[in-house]
DNA sequence: CAGTGGTCTAGACCACAGT
DNA sequence: CTGTGGTCTAGACCACTGA
């Protein structure tokens, strides 16, 4: 069968990043040591350094040498231009999705914006409306598709306040482990576009157009984001 | 002095990265092989690996468990979201950047989007103000902000093409080793973005707001970025 | 000074891809 | 099957920060 051993490395740096974002750990903290983690847990240090390294690219943590590891401020914004499979929203903003109709099977779109593969082509694609809210108001509007690919009762799945990373890593074992993302500001011109994000017409949004790589080989799925910053910024690392 | 011994896998990454910008490896090539690598530079996996894990992130390859490293497609947009501590611009895109009058100092505003520290305060900035064109567009609209502390003559050294990156590497020891960013859509409401964009007023265009941290402890520079995404997206990978 | 992170070596075993 | 990358160990020496 599938056989999934979880990294040791992984294991640490979950554990960490759940303990800074619970607050467990605060902004300005020291985490234990390199040789601190690796006593308690067993392991060596390139291991633990290896979680820690996610950690900083993902800006939980900064080190500096001779010093430690210092925890560093939670994004003020919305931590979606970084992330790495892990759920998408990160900081105490209060997060929720919503569903618009349900997940449906269909052809591709004739001007698909990005290459799809003849097999991606030839199976269709589940199509997935979505909207996120931040503090009850609406910020991302969220289209996605999904290959039709060996995805068993996926349209029947009620994906309300659920991340799909998660879904499709703890009922496909899919993990995404990577993509690219094209951005533009452009006109809300899109009726539909208006009314999920309470936007008037013409008024500036953030397009994000996303292709996520998973671990299983050739599985990419594909993400289109309208996001209103009238109140929320996107937020990044590098 | 200061003592700047280069890291082996920093050499190796480097090098590859060369390679690969300037058309030695390809689309879809194979890089050699972790160990082959390893014979050629004389060093070990783990720091081979390092050098390759850089090149990863920053999405010049991709890696394939029994197969190899395989060089990707350069980025169609333009590479600032990822970009860490090298030039800006990756790709075929032709980039010229010009400068608006001469760095100048002056206090910080009042207003600063990014708190900053009283001795940063205490010493004022240099204010900074350039167009990046694109195939001669005008496409980004840059104001950076430098605190005013050892940096002498910079403000009459010429930025023109000149990445600003380079500049504080080369004669100031300066290297940018990370930051975060905040990303909006907005209406070019300023007449002065408007002109030198060459956007109609309430356009939509992408502002940036970045802090970029180098590796002079404390020692961080901030850019305030009005992109004209009409014909160019901006390019991340994660 | 003692402790921290930064770099590096020299091995090892495993899972996966192409033959 | 061989060779690839993925993970991991058990050490080592260095440069830096703070006391």
């Amino acid at each position: 069968m599938t056989k999934r051993p979880i990294p040791h490395y992984r294991r640490l740096y979950e554990q960490l990043r759940k303990n800074i974002v619970d607050g467990v750990y605060r902004e300005g903290d020291l985490l234990p040591s390199e040789n601190e983690l690796c006593a308690l847990h067993n392991l060596t240090r390139p291991t633990v350094r290896k979680a820690l390294d996610m950690l900083t690219h993902e800006g939980f943590i900064k080190k500096r040498q001779g010093l430690g590891s210092i925890v560093h401020k939670l994004p003020k914004g919305i931590g979606i231009l970084s992330v790495a499979g892990t759920t998408s929203a990160v900081g105490s903003t209060n997060l929720t999705t919503r569903m618009v109709g349900k997940p449906r099977v269909q052809p591709w779109p004739d001007d698909f914006f990005f290459s799809l593969s003849a097999r991606e082509l030839s199976t269709g694609c589940i199509f997935l409306e979505r909207i996120r809210l931040v503090n009850d108001r609406p910020v991302f509007y969220d289209i996605t598709y999904l290959p039709n690919i060996n995805l068993p009762r996926f349209t029947s799945r009620n994906l309300d306040n659920k991340s799909l990373f998660d879904v499709l890593r703890q009922n496909y074992q899919l993990e995404v482990k990577g993509g690219e993302q094209y951005l533009k500001a452009i006109r809300a011109k899109d009726e539909t576009i208006c009314r999920y994000l309470n936007l008037a017409r013409d008024e500036p949004v953030l397009h994000l157009q996303r292709k996520l790589e998973t671990s299983r080989s050739g599985f990419s799925f594909y993400s289109f984001m309208y996001c209103n910053t009238n109140d929320f910024s996107l937020y990044g690392i590098f």
